[in-house]
DNA sequence: CCGATTACCTGCACGC
DNA sequence: TGCGTGCAGGTAATCG
């Protein structure tokens, strides 16, 4: 589920019910997921008052106010859903469903919203390659965080400085691409559906799409470009959702409908008079997807 | 420094 | 029906 495009949508989703509402209590029911929880998690957030739900990259940051931040990563499978009401009386929620999802509950924040309304949060992650670190003195001076590169959202990234970023670089384009401390929120999903827009290779050494330095690139402008729009329209769209729900409220993301190339193979290429069939490799262990017809 | 590989963990689809 | 295999949106550690 989760690249940046999903971490954006569950924090829109968390928002409206988690800021500004005051934690009661934090049940921890394991005490590690791909690290050990926070030490002392409960007895640090309990009490607390919520004041914003931020994102960097992939995490998800919860603000506490006057107090640290809690930072989450979803790895591959984590989710979070909000419920309300007694569990006894989950409407819409089967009982094989409710077993098979409660097995993999690790972690449950009780919330009281400022008008009264009790709130479970429920992070959710079958594999447990998702984690939570506590940040005393804002989440961008954690060291997992520091190191991050660019936000593929706004304008900071344009051509120029993603041709700086590629500039002799001999790794495959897509590989560069996933590197989060060049650029900090794309995954494999998106870095094949915008080198797909950009009509360039995966497999292309990435610093060929740099022109010489002072000089622009035709290729990183159009791949700036590409990487910006895909992840807006994904955003736009709730996200992707493949084998697990994007949303908090249990309702699913619509971009995977949009998908050009990814887990497309065999099939034809979406650009018109292209005539191409969609490809898949294995680049760094992992799938890539992308038309060797029109991605040069 | 850079790039490639492996490890972490569970669930599911597939072929036999 | 069951079993082995491979694959899955993530990052960190390790090895050349």
């Amino acid at each position: 589920m989760p690249e940046l495009p999903e971490v954006e949508t569950v924090r829109r989703g968390l928002q409206p019910v988690m800021e500004g509402a005051r934690i009661l209590s934090v049940e921890t029911r394991r005490p590690d997921l791909r690290f050990p929880l926070p030490e002392n998690l409960a007895e640090r957030l309990s009490g607390q008052t919520i004041s914003a739900l931020g994102r960097r990259a992939k995490y998800l940051t919860i603000e506490i106010e006057g107090g640290p931040v809690l930072i989450c990563h979803l790895g591959m499978s984590g989710s979070f859903r909000i419920e309300t009401g007694a569990e006894s009386e989950m409407p819409g929620v089967f009982h094989h469903e409710r077993s098979r999802n409660a097995a993999h509950d690790h972690v449950v924040f009780h919330l009281v919203a400022p008008g009264g309304t009790r709130w479970r949060i429920v992070f959710n992650d079958p594999r447990r390659f998702g984690f939570m670190l506590l940040a005393e003195a804002g989440a961008g001076a954690h060291p997992m965080l520091a190191g991050l590169g660019v936000e593929p959202t706004g304008n900071t990234l344009d051509g120029e400085l993603l041709g700086e970023m590629m500039r002799g670089r001999k790794a495959p384009l897509k590989a560069a691409l996933l590197d989060q401390r060049l650029i900090a929120g794309l995954g494999n999903i998106y870095v094949a559906e915008a080198l797909w827009r950009a009509g360039l290779s995966p497999r292309r050494a990435a610093g060929t799409i740099a022109a010489s330095p002072g000089k622009t690139s035709a290729r990183a402008d159009r791949l700036a470009t590409a990487i910006r729009e895909v992840i807006a329209d994904a955003i736009e769209a709730g996200g992707s959702s493949l084998r697990d729900y994007a949303h908090a409220d249990g309702s699913l993301g619509m971009f995977q409908h949009s998908f050009a190339v990814y887990d497309r193979a065999g099939e034809p290429c979406r650009k018109p008079a292209c005539g191409g069939t969609i490809n898949r490799i294995v680049q760094s262990g992992r799938s890539t997807f992308y038309c060797p017809t029109c991605q040069r």
